[in-house]
DNA sequence: TTTT
DNA sequence: TTTT
């Protein structure tokens, strides 16, 4: 079925680059979109919205953006739960980048290799979190 | 800045109307939008996308629209995050739908009046949950 | 760079399918999108617009659509042009649908072979004229 | 019904910038849209899309974007068509953009007042070729 | 050259 | 908490 997201924003950080125990890159981020509209407070004038990206597109992402970088996403939108550790149900939507574009000259990162931590052997974690919660995603959910 | 979401899915339940203390309409409802892509287990084969409309579009999606019906979206993605009894922070991330395009032969609903209930005082609640938690959000913050 | 079509509307005509010289199929038809706005003539309240799909999908449209088919397309906007026999060129802007949802209950075509003939050597001609100018399309142009 | 087109890319010259009859502004432009995957032969790796834009949209446009200019674009399809001067009737697929992303630190053109000069009374022309065609387009078939 |  |  017709599931399609197109976002244009700004990383709210660096990205977060992991592996699954197959090796596989996913890179984590979350992008500020800016409203259109403003509010009469002029308060809560951005959408957070979390991103996923896999592979090559993840490795690129990791490399070459930071926070503050203006990016173009194509993707999906994804929902997912998984059991956090005071065994609530967590639920999670999250866009699945199938393409990223980069909308600024090119500013390649200084390396942050702390980022490049593998995942925890039974998961991808919370990849929003700050936590390691592992959650029931192998590699056979890989959406590509 | 861009932000657009399309999709095409099922309603999971029948939509949910209520309205502000101005008396303006919001429907709720959420969309089973099955992926293309099959899992090896056969498993988690659908996303389920919470979505928001407001005012004639509300009335409409609630006249008209029940469990299982087929419907197109066109919006925008939007977070908002409230206070849970437990005073822990929910994050949310819906769909507010500009416009809905229904997809199959009218087959108008029968009423179902206690759907027509008020909001409570303060804000339009949790709509996607079951309980009545009151959240931030006024008449000032409708998005059109 | 980000391209992305989303449509919903109906087929004007029983899909045409055609092969390259390679053997790949190639379906186009043509839809009819009915606009939200309408104008104090009550005329021109559609637009119509060209897809292309190939392959595995171009089978399945044209196996299980005609004319009136409703169908969600998720795909990407296209330009080429061609030398018309006259000798202008002639400027096409069409969508290729990289997804083709159908949106009816399976109502199989009545076999039409006679829309099943190959395409001239050279290329796949103009997909939505009558006529069969070659174009400069080889199978090397192919977009996926 | 669901008609969404969302599109990056670059402005191929400067934009053109009328009015019709009534004073309403309407700018057009073309948009060079890199593709992502290259032909063998490394030709024709953009879709060049045509777009028109109205109000005050119109006036932004044309004064804070040039030829190069990257934007983001979020509208629909719409197809017209219009008698060209030796009679044959010339059909048109372009995106009309109801929100335009300038997507580059402020750029302010130098003013090129020969740019806006009036429409003919009776249409907005062709607007992207050089003639001044008269098309059967009036302030009433105005899309906003 | 247009669909329900 | 999920639809055909």
């Amino acid at each position: 079925m017709i599931n399609r997201v197109v976002l244009i924003g700004r990383l709210t950080k660096d990205p977060d680059l992991r592996y699954t125990p197959n090796g596989i890159p996913v890179a984590t981020f979350t992008l500020a979109v800016n409203r259109t509209y403003t509010n009469q407070q002029g308060e809560k004038e951005a959408d957070f919205i979390n991103c996923v990206t896999w592979r090559k597109q993840a490795e690129n992402v990791a490399n070459y953006l930071n926070k503050g970088s203006l990016v173009g996403v194509d993707g999906r939108l994804q929902t997912r739960n998984y059991e956090a550790q005071d065994g609530r149900r967590v639920y999670v939507t999250e866009v699945v980048a199938e393409s990223v574009q980069f909308l600024e000259p090119k500013n390649s990162r200084t390396n942050a290799p702390e980022k490049d931590e593998p995942l925890p052997s039974d998961g991808y974690g919370d990849p929003f979190g700050d936590s390691d919660d592992p959650i029931d995603v192998s590699d056979d959910d890989l959406p590509f």
